[in-house]
DNA sequence: TTTCATGGGTGAAACGTTTCGCTCTATGTA
DNA sequence: TACATAGAGCGAAACGTTTCACCCATGAAA
């Protein structure tokens, strides 16, 4: 149905190689090129990506695995993804794992029979194991936002930890001492965010009561709830970090339907950017990841690897170095936290 | 490098077509199949899915255009597509326009080369011709939520005009006569939603002082300046209706940081399903779009679509009968509507 | 005038599958 | 016994590209 470089031949009378030069930006005669550029406006000529893959085998495709993409975030970051790997003639074949390993480990094997090129995952499981397939086959894998345990792989992530800790800090600098915290443990994002937290508030001898340390997951529901509670308190807390968007937004709503004002009665630090920050008032201070960037470094580490393997640089059976790129969380200007003491 | 259907061969003594035969289900001896499954085993074989592509001329892939993929609505209908695609073999390919017609444009283009053996489409632009090269190549399309103006084109929506209308109605019935509305008319959901608003108001014959039409973008920006320019009137409001999520979360913040309650000052009916309806206080209520089934039933009609393709029953030149599916949103219960008057 | 490089062009093999038409054996039936 | 039938397997062609090795002019250098 569709045409053929052997129509175009026909059409033209020139080899198939020449034409095939030409859809590879090779050297030919204007007269020639003039014909084959006719040719394929009359025929709608387009490439037939599967043959080609076949034989150059390269699909230019990427297998991107994520753990839940119905949340902003991850939304975002794809978004971004998409765009640095189509400026580079990739497509991105997207997965979505829904928070669970096993359908995670479907996913990989799943954008293994399609042939990507490479993988960029953001993954649910903790271990590497689900990821075994790919590494046999000598594809490339880049992990983004979270890192995996005892592995040699390559990653893209932000240092939650020294932010999460310069977050604190900026709410003792102000003078508070009743701290609060509303976090995750679930994630390994979480639970570095919480070490640094916890470390600041260790460093400044600050003690935490049980009641202000509020771990769960990184949802509304739980910042929703323990916004709620730590607003119960007899001794409320002064200050409040917020471990990320889902948490801003389920305690943000709390606040506002409690009597209380932000940042008069309470002062607020969030992780994670998000538009409604903007909106928000007062403004929030936050912790912003610098997604865009992390999108951009993801890209170019996996296809500087790719490039590799096609060039032979290949480590022996995976001796290469990996990389592990921390790029900073910068706490942006707001105005959700007032001097206290 | 990685195996292939040779390597069984040489190592089974089988022929090529029998493997094949066994790869796609047909009928062996019980001695040969279980010779070709330890071979698989040993080599860690996987078909190659372009091989294949090449010679059947299906790629089993779906290329799924977006208008945004950053925002919720989108990732949770990704979410859906995705699984549904899944369970019958298909991968999604997933472009972003941003918001822009000229990317979408070149997305379509970009999946075309890709061979996928459908699209399913969630416009930018309002006519049809971007889709051209698609139709021409007898490429099977769906369009969800947003049908396109003058096509024959399949599409999955919802009753925008009546969910609306009905949404309205509920305002009314509940005595409401001060009622404004925060929409948008930039897409043609929003358009649809308008007009069942104002039908309602006609049929009930209740004028709307300008003031009280905020009409604008579907952003969480346009919610939450309306809503905070709603509460300053003189003669304010007495009830609300909200477009969509973007402009319920906006709204609802506005709302919030005021010091009237909902909905003792201010009753509120949402279009758009969210989670955060869940934890509003009190909890809204919403016309919620059946977003599953939507994505279920694009899912069936573009498979549908492919399969009539495959056997012959292919129109002749796009002379088949399009099916435009109308699945219902529905009023979902919820405490932010009190009696006036 | 010979030699050499260079740029444009070519034919054919290869990539890893599926599928068509054929053969062979075993089974059941007249 | 003869004969159709069905099941299992096979060889080879096809799918639409890229790429390798080779060819032929042309023009510059020796």
């Amino acid at each position: 149905m569709a045409a053929t470089i052997r129509d175009i031949k026909n059409m033209t009378g020139l080899s198939l190689a020449t034409i095939s030069k030409y859809l590879n930006g090779g050297n030919l005669l204007p007269e020639n090129r003039e014909k084959i550029e006719e040719a394929i406006r009359t025929l709608h000529y387009e490439v037939n990506e599967m043959a080609r893959g076949l034989v150059t085998s390269q699909s230019k495709t990427i297998g991107v695995v994520v753990f839940d993409i119905s949340n902003v975030f991850t939304g975002t970051v794809l978004q971004y993804l998409g765009e640095y790997l189509r400026e580079e003639g990739y497509a991105a074949m997207i997965c979505d794992s829904q928070n669970d390993p096993v359908l995670e480990e479907q996913n990989v094997r799943f954008l293994l029979g399609k042939k990507v090129d490479g993988m960029i995952v953001m993954p649910v499981a903790q271990a590497p194991g689900f990821l075994e397939p790919v590494l046999r086959n000598h594809i490339p894998v880049v992990l983004m936002d979270r890192p995996l345990k005892d592995s040699r792989l390559d990653c893209v992530k932000v240092n939650n930890r020294e932010a999460a800790y310069d977050a604190v800090k900026l709410l003792a600098d102000y003078g508070h001492r009743r701290i609060a915290l509303i976090s995750a443990d679930t994630v390994i994002t979480g639970q570095e965010r919480l070490e640094g937290c916890l470390q600041l508030l260790k460093d400044r001898k600050i003690r935490v009561p049980r009641s202000y340390m509020k771990v769960g997951d990184h949802s509304i529901g739980h910042g929703y709830r323990s916004m709620q509670e730590l607003l119960k308190l007899k001794e409320r807390p002064t200050a409040v970090f917020l471990g990320n968007f889902e948490i801003i937004l389920g305690a943000v709503m709390a606040l506002n339907e409690s009597p209380y004002q932000c940042p008069e009665d309470l002062s607020l630090i969030g992780f994670d950017d998000l538009i409604i920050s903007n909106l928000s008032k007062p403004k929030l201070v936050l912790a912003v990841q610098p997604l865009r960037k992390m999108a951009e470094e993801a890209v170019r580490l996996l296809l500087k690897r790719i490039d590799q393997n096609r060039n032979g640089t290949d480590k022996e059976d995976g001796q290469y170095e990996h990389e592990i790129l921390v790029l900073p969380a910068k706490i942006a200007e707001g105005k959700s936290i007032a001097r206290c003491g």
